[in-house]
DNA sequence: TTTAATTCCTACCTCATTACTCGGTTTTCA
DNA sequence: TGAAAACCGAGTAATGAGGTAGGAATTAAA
């Protein structure tokens, strides 16, 4: 039951990403860096999110990436989902596509995957980059800048 | 972020002990031809769960396993993380021995990683085994046994 | 117009883990 | 004493995770 670095460093990334928005377009060398992740694996990640439309790049030199909504548009979940593809765990309970199994819909265990499912949605739905964004300063502001991402 | 089969099979093995506990204690034969198992695998994981004090088994001749406790005293909960390790979706917010960080506790995805990891274990944690019966025989009661494990 | 910075793309690689199988040994009931 | 069962440790094939490698396309700046 454990995230794969996907998912943790798309946090990451888009965490930074929103961050430091208001330099414009940031390139992904410099999210790699503050980050300490590796760029050409970072671009595979960012890459997946590009074509979730969750980010927007711009090419060539001086390109980079910007957030393609407000922080406060944008949900952990999304990002996770995006990189994990489902957080069931279980694919009989898969949102989209179900894996078909003989005991169908007549399984008493798959309502348990059911349950952990959902409350794991329900948790990551529920925090946007606004609300990270916002830990992340006010815990800056009054011990001056500790807090990392 | 799936849960292995150890740790689905686990479940199926014990709610179907728990289901046959009247007949005694059962061989693992038994359990893992009624639920289509590898007899051989589902040795590994309940020799997990006996050291996990879960089960309890006779050997010899008529030997099998039976449940250690009351069914409404076991906990999906217990059984997964015997089975599993930690529900904790990364490392760095294990609940014992926590792998520790250059960025400790000043982490604000950490929190994130935090209330994913506490709110699977309060799901899985508030299942009972005997839950687990109620349900099956409520369904089957009214369907005539047309619901599994 | 060239150069350098940057995104984009495809392929490949290595290691650990998962989900088993195999071949026994030991214990105990009938 | 034989068969049925639990117990034990090693091996194994497939899969996925977590990258690396190398270049092509695009674009701002010199």
């Amino acid at each position: 039951m454990k995230l794969s670095t996907k998912g943790r460093y798309g946090v990451k990334a888009m965490l930074d990403l929103a961050i430091h928005s208001a330099e414009g377009h940031i390139a992904l060398k410099n999210i790699a860096e503050r980050q300490d992740l590796s760029e050409h694996y970072l671009e595979q990640l960012i890459a997946t999110l590009r074509k979730a439309g969750l980010v927007k790049s711009i090419r060539g030199a001086q390109g980079g990436y910007t957030l393609a909504h407000e922080p406060s548009e944008i949900t952990v979940g999304e990002i996770l989902r995006a990189l994990e593809g489902s957080l069931a765990p279980v694919d009989c309970v898969l949102e989209n596509e179900p894996a078909d199994c003989v005991y169908s819909s007549k399984c008493v265990t798959k309502k348990i995957w059911m349950k952990i499912r959902d409350s794991i949605n329900q948790v990551v739905d529920s925090i946007t980059l606004q609300d990270l964004i916002d830990e992340y300063n006010e815990l800056n502001k009054s011990e001056g800048y500790m807090y990392y991402i």
